[in-house]
DNA sequence: TATTGTTAATTTGTCTTACAAATATAACTT
DNA sequence: AAGTTATATTTGTAAGACAAATTAACAATA
């Protein structure tokens, strides 16, 4: 008799209701901003304690899923799941992934080509105008002078995301919104060396115009001579520390 | 007089305990394995009580970042956080993604045929002995005919991961990882079809030839073919469900 | 009539207290 | 040596109480 065995395994209640109530999100019972059953309600429904309903409500706010709000026309809401809600938990994942797996910033690079190349040539052909004008608000954001070192890095990451979003395929912007998320630590350097903002905003300057005269081989060079930069800006920044150190 | 305003907006100290205890993962304070104080003397360490150090914790377990265990050797510990430990958020955020925008089949091929093209080539470069090892492993997990549908989704995925790890290159396995999730609810369909199943298995036999002989222009073209498959199949489900309907 | 101020009701947020469940280890029994 | 039991510890759940935030309704005033 082969008698196959799984580890068993109890969930604990406010995971059971958390699944639950993310089935109901995943599968169209509760849709964007429905409002939810009072955490006394849940409880008496679930069949369990207030408590209990909290920390599953905390679980699934923890994924963008709910927001809650106090006062007699308070309760828990069902958020809307765009790419930009869901983009907390893709920095997360993303930054968490290169940070404690020691992800070299040449592998990130080499990811980068190939896939932002594909988006580039994509993003020539298809870019309409409101691309093209959102490309330009964060390029325009990133120019500013007396912009903070947060903000240039938002603006990076904007400008970044307006052309995997030119490239007119939502599902490709979503998956390449977590290599650009996980390129922040990246970003959070050039933000504080002043010189080196100049250089980056510069080739978004050229990316921007051959992206708008759909000139795709052009606007793929130089965004190789960027990655490129940043792999010797990174490198240089090492060297500088290993000799602190 | 120009004011800039922003709306003001208070943490729940939940959230703020949360937060803390992610930033100290984060930045490498605490490491994979790592056990944290009790709930008891978190709650006097942050000088909160002890539901709102549970609140917390269960905000950084739903995003796989601490698992909790009971007993005098219990606690809550760090998660390690490779690639299959960020999958489930990923998964989360890929699946809600492509159902909550109506994003289409047509949409996720197109994005597909586009990025896994690329993951072949490299896969076909790259493949180490252990790469078509977990390839084979997955695929000889579909071929068994007692298998479940959900380990038949499982193993599909499985397949699917193999090529992309065989890249070799971490940050575009990751990045894909999110791709191949959201396709989840595509292999659910195939799992219930056993004439469907007898397709995809055949082409995943000759795409796995076909790395081994680093045949890349046929490797993708049988790619191509079974996305073309799925799209037909989608169609064909469509139609029956509105007549149906 | 329009604006400002006050009050009441509602829901989530936080806290205190108590006990249960799971778990590993030490001690005891066979 | 193997099996059983008791113990201590930590997380999991519950009950009860009160605070904070919020909106709607109502009152007062210009």
């Amino acid at each position: 008799m082969n008698l196959d065995v799984a580890p068993l395994k109890k969930v604990s209640l406010s995971k059971q209701v958390a699944d639950q109530l993310q089935e109901a999100i995943l599968d169209g019972t509760l849709k964007a901003d429905d409002r939810l059953p009072t955490e006394e309600e849940l409880g008496q429904r679930f069949q369990v304690s207030r408590p209990t309903i909290r920390e599953a409500l905390k679980r699934l706010a923890a994924k963008n899923l709910i927001r809650s709000r106090r006062g007699p026309t308070g309760g828990t809401f069902v958020n809307h799941l765009d790419a930009n809600e869901l983009s907390d938990s893709l920095s997360t994942a993303s930054t968490l992934f290169v940070s404690m797996n020691d992800i070299s910033l040449e592998e990130v690079s080499t990811c980068r080509k190939e896939l932002e190349t594909l988006c580039f040539q994509l993003a020539c052909d298809h870019a309409s105008n409101d691309d093209i004008k959102n490309m330009e608000i964060a390029l325009n954001t990133q120019e500013d002078p007396s912009i903070s070192p947060e903000a240039f890095c938002a603006a990076d990451v904007q400008f970044h995301r307006a052309i995997a979003d030119a490239t007119g395929n939502r599902m490709l912007s979503f998956v390449m919104y977590s290599l650009i998320e996980g390129l922040q630590p990246v970003a959070n350097m050039i933000a504080y060396h002043y010189r080196a903002r100049e250089v980056i905003i510069n080739q978004h300057q050229r990316i921007l115009e051959n992206i708008k005269e759909r000139d795709t081989n052009t606007a793929i060079s130089v965004l190789h001579e960027q990655i490129d930069y940043l792999s010797q800006l990174h490198n240089e920044a090492q060297s500088n520390h290993q000799q602190k150190g």
